[in-house]
DNA sequence: CTGAAAGCGCTAACAT
DNA sequence: ATGTTAGCGCTTTCAG
């Protein structure tokens, strides 16, 4: 078998120097060498391509120098401005980012087996987004391996760090957009009300509503999961009545599920924004192409995913972590084609 | 600051043995413990919470447990079905995966900083997805670092460790169903020439159009850079001719570029399928909402990881790697409303 | 059946 | 200005 890396030990014995020398000057520790010294060992350094062995450095050290980003699945592609934000930070603080896909490590349970993750003592902390609030796992597991932790785009009131958006906010733009239009009776595609971002989004659009003198008809709800088929059972279940009993516009909790709620929109025969306003929370350039372009709420999921990650890295040197929600930038409409005033018939209001 | 994970040292204390034993016992080692020190060592390791400490024992066996997979942009929702692929096998062969955005390690200079992403010494190989054919870089770098690696969806002549799909069998299935729908004028959005991918695409293309009799008209072909502007740009070019100039058919080489494809189509006042065909390679949920729902080719994509993966993992333990074409499953066709019979005055062929 | 001891590659007092 | 030494937590001969 081939000679693997070389050793810091090799490198100062090709240098005529002590190991703790080569260690030193290679970190660009102290100052005063001789330059003689300084020059054969960097020499040898590069002559053998001498990398350090981050292993050993962190047994050393007590500390990896990574953190990892926990999420729950790649191909909700609503979450990529978080990890963009996160690796700014990471990448300014000169740590490195593993990203786990944590449906990976689902077990036959259905719950997620965190430990076959193998996280375990490969980072110094964990950044964990959106997981659900009712998935005792994580922290359970987080607190057995000592693992400082970050909550991400979730909250939840047992756990003292965690980074989140004003969702009240997020979904009051989308319905001021519907109510500017002239909608009286819209409906929610919500996200899981167990999951903290789920129940926000819908208290918002509760709050909301009756911010403009609205009702909310819980037959106008239904949990859309946060992903393609919820949200298309949910719409059917909403729309598949007669159509005066139909809400003329639909405030949808994420981009993917608003995926499905369209797919369903078409099944019933309806035209979007004919007979059917629909606005998704979570911009995308996916949005663009949809049929039809979907209008949606741009969040600050960069800021996000920067705060989270500062937070973490901060709580790993001794500062204590908390509860932040990000207000900042704020949540901005980009209007597209599927929304649009009422049909003449259903801008009535009976409810 | 608060005690750290228990050691082996100190679960072998609690239960009164040597750490050597506790070592064997705890990793299921030897069979022959007195039932009372099994007991003992098991009861304390339970008791103090014990989890092994992964850098310790990766310094000690030279081993992390672990490949890095990296991909250039999880923006682009194409690649998930290989990330499956290769974290089954991971998952079976007990590795860890940690996925890394290579996006996120490049430099000021456009080209991607490897060692910025910090992986060096924490994997024991390393799946590199999507790399382009002229990146020196990765394979400098992989072989600085000692770093078995393996190429997916990506072949270069002068590495010998890659795992590829048939791309010719691929972009055959497409022109094959175009030609039964009757088109003999078809152009081609291409990948950059200069990945290898883009390259087998695009003379794949070139043979199935051939094969068919069909003429191969350089205006029809222009290259839309696997991402969306520049499938956008490359309809743009293709398209924004008279009318009788006009292919009557698009293959597009992925499916980001296709929905920038769609958007130049729309822009320039054309209808898809009316006017137009588009057919686009890689399946996902996306394809099923745009405007209009898009043809597309099925790949074997998560065999590919999976073969990926096992040939990693087995050229770590001392198996010569080799270059592989994936060619089962076989691509099979989804076909939606994108596809259609070309118009009446567009079916002649002037080629 | 279990313990003692060496050492993976590195860093950080503590010497000179 | 550089060398000596101890040790991070674990595994593995080699001895009993």
């Amino acid at each position: 078998m081939r000679r693997g890396r070389p050793t810091l030990r090799e490198v100062a014995a090709a240098a005529g120097v002590d190991v703790s020398t080569a260690s030193r000057l290679l970190r660009g520790q102290d100052m005063p060498y001789r330059a003689e010294t300084r020059q054969r060992v960097l020499d040898a350094a590069e002559k053998l391509g001498y990398r350090p062995n981050q292993q050993a450095r962190a047994l050393r050290l007590q500390r990896q120098q990574a953190i990892g980003l926990l999420v729950p699945d790649l191909d909700n592609f609503g979450f990529t401005q978080i990890l963009r934000g996160v690796q700014e930070v990471a990448a300014e603080q000169e740590y490195t980012l593993m990203l786990v896909e944590a449906g990976a490590g689902a077990g036959e349970g259905g719950g997620i087996s965190y430990e076959r993750l193998g996280l375990e003592g490969r980072v110094d902390g964990i950044l964990v987004a959106f997981a659900s609030m009712d998935d005792p796992n994580v922290q359970e597991w987080a607190e057995r391996e000592r693992l400082p932790m970050v909550l991400v785009q979730r909250g939840t009131p047992s756990y003292p760090a965690s980074v989140v958006m004003d969702e009240q906010r997020n979904v009051a733009v989308m319905v001021q957009h519907l109510v500017e239009l002239g909608h009286r009776r819209i409906g929610h595609v919500s996200g899981p009300l167990r999951t903290d971002t789920g129940l926000r989004r819908q208290e918002g659009f509760a709050a909301a509503m009756r911010e403009h003198g609205l009702a909310v008809r819980p037959e106008w709800i239904a949990d859309g999961g946060f992903h393609w088929t919820g949200g298309q059972q949910a719409a059917r279940e909403i729309l598949d009545v007669p159509a005066e009993e139909r809400p003329t516009a639909l405030v949808v909790a994420n981009l993917i599920s608003a995926l499905g709620t369209l797919s369903a929109v078409h099944d019933l025969g309806l035209t979007v924004p004919g007979d059917l306003s629909v606005i998704a929370i979570d911009e995308h350039i996916v949005a663009e192409h949809t049929n039809p372009p979907l209008t949606t709420v741009q969040t600050p999921q960069r800021e996000l995913g920067r705060r989270a990650a500062q937070m973490l890295l901060s709580s790993l040197s001794g500062d204590k972590p908390s509860r932040v929600m990000i207000t900042d930038p704020p949540p901005t409409l980009v209007v597209r084609a599927s929304t649009a005033p009422p049909p003449p018939d259903g801008s009535a209001d009976n409810g």
